[in-house]
DNA sequence: GACGTGTTAGGACGTCTGTCCTATAAATAT
DNA sequence: ATATTTATAGGACAGACGTCCTAACACGTC
């Protein structure tokens, strides 16, 4: 097998083990199995289990970029686009449900070990922080773009736990009503504005 | 030294090593230098980790409930208490930016390792719940208090994980700010429903 | 067919973990 | 003062971990 391939579902692998067990709690036994490849054979791959989790920050940090630049296309409005943001929790409702969001998970675990790779997998929040800041300034927030990306950041993290804590899809639901209509708010807001101008 | 005292540090210095390296990261070693006891005198106290890891638990609960039934007497009215609990994020807001919230980074862990004391403390969540929802009631909104208390559950755990992911005190001031306008909001709503009956 | 490079399997190494045993010291009761 | 319980220290134990070495396989190229 080629040598690309191998290391790339080493990758997959642990990415979708980090996910669900926690990076600290996923052993290379674990990641070999799941591969079928030999345990001896990852320092070929990899020199060490701080690399793969780097890999697996980058293969994510690729994956959520492909998916802002994705809704960019699919969403017509900025509006829109924000409530693509807002859908992934129900969309992926099931697995938050198990086991979190895997962005905030991933970093309250870096978080308590401290880390080196805090920074980069903090990456990914800031990832979804620019992107939403620029979509609330292009619906015609420019004062307070960033406060409300962050605000809404915040409540798809709430979100995520507090489903997680209760297995409760339905609260998924709601609350994903709630985030809309607050968006529904912003966006009538803003266009009685323009009206006005 | 006695028994209880001996048995009573080892759970506090669990506690707090739980709160800032997280469970599975903490080794007996760990917490046997911080109490200053040997490494084997466990084995009298507690059986297991299991065990360390439910007394640590059950001290959490019963300190979560003495603050709880602190900010009934502290608080006048149930708005009043209600904001007793928001501002927990503002005094604890070094620590949160640190660590994030002990309840909800405590439960991401176990709900990853599927530990069994994952219900134990999911605990604690339901006692916030159960006691902001009581006060929702007491504020006149007995068909939604439940929905409220698990949203204002879920947004201070939404800031909690935000304020730590990007180490911003200022962050949890403003969304604190937020929480009580929002709070307040449904006050004077209730108020005036009040007025017309 | 021999060669060299890329890739893999298997296992050794030292370290750390939680668990558990046993001997000793301290405290209490008789 | 002696006996008995309570509490502690120290270390043994097996297992798991990440790391790393080495031999062998698969592959094109000369």
């Amino acid at each position: 097998m080629s040598a690309k391939l191998t290391k790339d579902h080493i990758i997959d692998a642990a990415d979708q083990l980090f996910y669900e067990q926690g990076f600290e709690h996923t052993s290379f036994s674990q990641i070999a199995n799941a591969v079928g490849i030999s345990r001896g054979n990852f320092y070929y791959h990899f020199k060490s289990k701080d690399e793969i989790l780097d890999a697996v920050i980058n293969l994510r940090l690729a994956r959520t970029g492909s998916m802002l630049e994705g809704w960019e296309i699919e969403g017509a409005t900025p509006a829109d686009r924000i409530r693509c943001f807002i859908n992934i929790l129900v969309m992926n409702r099931a697995k938050i449900k198990r086991f979190g969001c895997p962005v905030g998970t991933l970093f309250a675990e870096l978080a308590k070990l401290d880390h080196p790779s805090k920074g980069n997998a903090n990456e990914l929040f800031t990832l979804f922080r620019k992107w939403l800041r620029w979509q609330f300034e292009q619906l015609g927030r420019r004062n307070d773009a960033d406060a409300l990306a962050m605000h809404l950041l915040a409540a798809s993290q709430g979100v995520a736990t507090l489903a997680s804590a209760f297995q409760d899809e339905n609260f998924i639901r709601s609350e994903v009503g709630r985030l809309t209509d607050w968006l529904a708010s912003i966006e009538g807001e803003n266009n009685a504005q323009q009206e006005v101008v």
